[in-house]
DNA sequence: ATCGGAAATATGTCTGCACATATTATCTCT
DNA sequence: AGAGATAATATGTGCAGACATATTTCCGAT
């Protein structure tokens, strides 16, 4: 028997992702270590090492060291989605966005708010606005920041750029979280967006923060019919 | 002034994304070359790739051969997030996981199902299954399975074993995708769910193949509350 | 000017080697 | 038999060098 040669990690991850289809290494089973799956397949170990970490990064393996490497039981699927600005999220369906300030001010943010971004009673930046695509309307956003750690912000016209924009370019974040859900839409959404009170939405919550600081928290509320997407 | 050292890839990925965050390196303009980099860190060209892909990856980055490296002008943060079976899922959350199966056909699907799988007027496997989270309802989940290839299922006891548990153990998918979405209750998932009619659904609807052929379709109606929850 | 091919360059990845580190297995002493 | 020290082992990662590959730049022929 001639011995298959593979000298691209692209090309042993496929074999290991094929053995692993094939059953010939079921759900929980241990694989040879890096070492003999490097002789077998002809090539250097770190080779081996790139296809079976990438694996493992997808959800596909279990990797654990001196225990070795295993087909991961519950294959907990892993899927990214990238999460762009809504400008280009618009763009992106080929249609023009618009935008649109509803409400500016300067007060302290309800309990849900301090409690998510740990701010105590500080009066924050309280923004409402209303993205559209092609002059329907999109998402509303609402959002609090952290006018303490980006006080600059109280000198930008957020009429012409939207808040998020200006962010991303000036306050940069280290760290943050997001979470998906469905929300009945209240009164002032249903009017934002043209919708009977109760109406399902979609909506996405955002917090961010740099280090230590937080610097913003949004709750993005889809008009109906949105739908995120992703492979995986 | 002492050149700093940098021996693993981990530092000199905290060091890159400390200068995109100071704004010595941002957004938009172009980073040195790791050759260069690496001379800087004191560390081996591969040190400096491995950070640098990590950060590409995450979306922190934009990398292109020969045209270089540049800190990403829209910083499209990717989220990760985790496809989990339902019953880890609830058990994830300390509650015990329950599952009655509701009905079960041989039909032909409705067009959206046809189109989304590909499978024409061919008869489909239709299953509808009610997951709970201690005995309160949790999910409604609403599957078409592909049974021209995976005959097997016809003979498996789905009231004991999820279908989806049977599927990932037997039927291992290529690729998939996953949109979410919000939906108004209908009549039917009101009543398994315990809620009026029309209320928001948080609604997951995955489609997965193998190769060429298609396994499954399935839609998962959380009950009202579900949040799905990722770092960025 | 313009177009096409050649050169230059930054990233992508492989190799072979070494050592670090986490975790498991084993052995020893009581 | 049990607890704690010790060895063994698989993965994690670093390094130096080499070649591959995609793109851009440059230069010469038309």
């Amino acid at each position: 028997m001639i011995a298959p040669h593979f000298n691209t990690w692209q090309s042993v991850q496929d074999e290991v992702l094929r053995r692993i289809h094939i059953r010939a290494w079921p759900p929980g089973s241990a694989i040879p270590n890096e070492a003999d799956l490097a002789t077998e397949f002809g090539c250097a170990r770190a080779t081996v090492n790139r296809a079976l970490r990438a694996l493992a990064e997808a959800g596909i393996l279990d990797r654990r060291r001196r225990a070795g490497t295993r087909v991961a039981l519950h294959p907990v699927r892993k899927a990214t989605l990238s999460i762009p600005l809504i400008s280009a999220e618009v763009a992106a369906r080929g249609q023009r966005h618009g935008y649109r300030l509803l409400a500016r001010s300067e007060v302290c943010p309800p309990a849900p708010v301090r409690a998510q971004l740990g701010t105590g009673t500080r009066p924050l930046l309280h923004l409402l606005a209303l993205h559209t695509a092609d002059a329907a309307p999109y998402v509303v956003e609402d959002r609090w920041v952290n006018i303490a750690v980006v006080p600059e912000m109280r000198d930008i016209d957020l009429s012409v750029q939207t808040a998020n924009e200006w962010l991303v370019a000036n306050a940069p974040f280290t760290h943050g979280d997001i979470a998906f859900s469905a929300h009945a839409a209240s009164a002032a959404e249903a009017q934002h967006l043209g919708i009977p009170i109760g109406a399902a939405l979609f909506v996405v919550d955002r917090t961010t923060w740099n280090g230590a600081a937080p610097i913003t928290a949004v709750r993005l509320a889809y008009a109906p019919g949105y739908r995120m997407q992703t492979a995986i």
